[in-house]
RNA sequence: CCGGGUGUAGCCCAGUUGGUAGGGCGCCACAUUUGGGAUGUGGAAGCCGCGCGUUCGAGUCGCGCCACUCGGACCA
């Protein structure tokens, strides 16, 4: 009977995924719907994660020089409409407050969709001289974006995300600037989430609204859609233009600099979500999970046994691991499932039968595996089963990438493909757009990106037959 | 924005020709339990989504609205 409560709170994924993913929203409590549609309330356990993706993030930005900073809230629509491509891209999705007090607005303010117009209105004031560059600036925050179709994490209209803003003297440093940006978000999903991840430019068609270049982290999901995971985006001087930002270089003329920007939203969690749970709920990789390891004493009532977990619990703190005892009164299988739901990484039980043998047992939530550890090598034996955990899935992403990414040669092949198997496509492309919105509309597929590992495949585009550019990946994204 | 579905206790839901609201889970207390979601006894908990209408009387019928949800369209 157990086995079978085990998860009855959780829709299958294969019996419906969409299902799946809000039941572990739902009840791995990571969040809670609010009175509004798409403003989501992250509640404790959710925005734990996000602490910790943020740590992580956060380290990495300072260690190559930026600060954080803080922008308004709200954007005057004068200044939003300043770069004609972005306020075209952005416009249609604003949310706007038109009455403070009991007074009308004599201009109507935007609730920031994204903050590149009110970086570059400050810069305007601060930014005069060669030696003022370049600016290295992060803001952690939250903006608004007015969508229709909503879901937690993956579409909110209110979501928490960082937005780096820079800016140069020259291209090629701002071009170095969004390289190295977009490294670390690679490095951060593949190394820290075990999210193994694409790299690549966005074609013309999917860039950023008023970007020259946009570069993106594309992750393949549970169910063989792509997530774009973080885009790091290459403006030239354009918003620089639009806002009249001028410097004197050291020859003494005036120049225009280059800007960059860069984000990364809530929107990864539900990536983790995706990449890594099961049926049984959520599963977390050990760097991010709030909690790594949950210390469930068995038989708790007989003498010495909560005492000794309560020991595993200070020993384990001590080594450095994120760890939790469960000593509700609540059965040792509701604990289990509870945890699971919840994707602790690692549980650890602690019955008499371990007391006897001078162990515990842990078990691994990735692959339900049981493995007894001598009670005296828990301090090296845990943080290297966290370890064992984390590569196992970053493996386990990896192959559920490399075995869904089929090549194809015919715009025929990649339908089929597609239809039949989902996952990612690669395809020569001539470049022109139009070929792309076909893709779209004959395969129901956008283009995710132009990989930077580029493959020949061969020498002509599939949808048109003329000569092809490049290499591009296709899918069905979120 | 278009189409479908659903709104009754914290959650899932039942509620007959219209007659004044019920079950399960959860919650609280106590007892017995504890190696995969325990059992018993007792208890608390409801603007029946909102508004208008029909009626002696509306959870139930009609109209309008709102919210959530699933598809689709749209979407850096």
């Amino acid at each position: 009977m157990a086995k079978d409560k085990k998860v009855e709170q959780i829709t299958d994924m294969e019996v419906d995924f969409a299902q799946w993913f809000t039941d572990v929203c739902i009840k791995a409590e990571l969040v809670d719907y609010s009175g509004v549609k798409g403003l989501f309330i992250l509640r404790p356990y959710g925005y734990a994660i996000w602490e910790n993706i943020q740590r992580i993030l956060d380290e990495k930005f300072k260690e190559t020089g930026h600060e954080n900073v803080s922008m308004p809230l709200l954007i005057p629509e004068s200044l939003l409409q300043k770069e004609k491509d972005h306020v075209k891209g952005f416009a249609p999705e604003c949310a706007w407050v038109t009455v403070g007090g009991s007074e009308e607005l004599p201009e109507r303010l935007s609730i920031r969709p994204t903050s590149e117009t009110l970086f570059c209105e400050h810069w305007s004031h601060v930014v005069h001289s060669w030696r003022d560059l370049p600016c290295l600036y992060n803001q952690w925050c939250s903006v608004l974006r007015w969508e229709k179709t909503t879901r937690p994490f993956l579409r909110g209209r209110e979501f928490l995300w960082q937005e780096g803003h820079t800016l140069h003297a020259t291209e090629a440093e701002a071009r170095e600037e969004t390289l190295r940006m977009l490294e670390i978000y690679a490095d951060t999903c593949e190394n820290y989430l075990a999210m193994p991840v694409i790299r690549g430019n966005k074609t013309e068609k999917e860039k950023f609204a008023g970007a020259v270049n946009t570069y993106t982290i594309e992750c393949m999901m549970h169910d063989h859609k792509a997530l774009q995971s973080g885009t790091s985006h290459y403006f030239g001087d354009g918003f620089a233009r639009a806002f009249d930002i001028t410097f004197t270089d050291k020859d003494n003329t005036l120049h225009y600099p280059h800007e960059t920007s860069w984000g990364l939203s809530t929107r990864i969690i539900g990536g983790i979500i995706m990449t890594h749970g099961d049926n049984s709920g959520l599963v977390l990789p050990p760097r991010i999970a709030p909690v790594q390891v949950i210390v469930l004493p068995i038989a708790a009532h007989k003498p010495g046994v909560a005492e000794r977990a309560e020991t595993l619990v200070t020993r384990l703190k001590a080594a450095g691991v994120r760890v939790k005892g469960d000593f509700s009164d609540n059965s040792p299988g509701w604990k289990f499932a509870n945890w699971e739901m919840k994707g602790v990484p690692l549980r650890v039980e602690l019955g008499p039968k371990d007391i006897e043998n001078d162990q515990c047992v842990a078990v691994r939530r990735d692959n339900g595996e049981k493995i007894p550890v001598p009670l005296d090598e828990l301090e090296t034996r845990i943080p290297a089963l966290l370890d064992d955990v984390q590569q196992g899935l970053f493996d386990k992403a990896r192959r559920n990438l490399d075995e869904h990414t089929y090549p194809a040669h015919t715009l025929e092949e990649a339908k089929t493909i597609q239809a039949e198997r989902g996952g990612f496509i690669k395809t020569m492309w001539c470049g022109d757009p139009a070929c792309e919105l076909e893709m779209k509309d004959k395969a129901g597929m956008s283009s995710r990106c132009i990989p930077f590992a580029q493959e020949r495949l061969g020498d002509v585009c599939p949808v048109c037959g003329r000569p092809a550019r490049e290499m591009v990946y296709w899918g069905v994204a979120y």
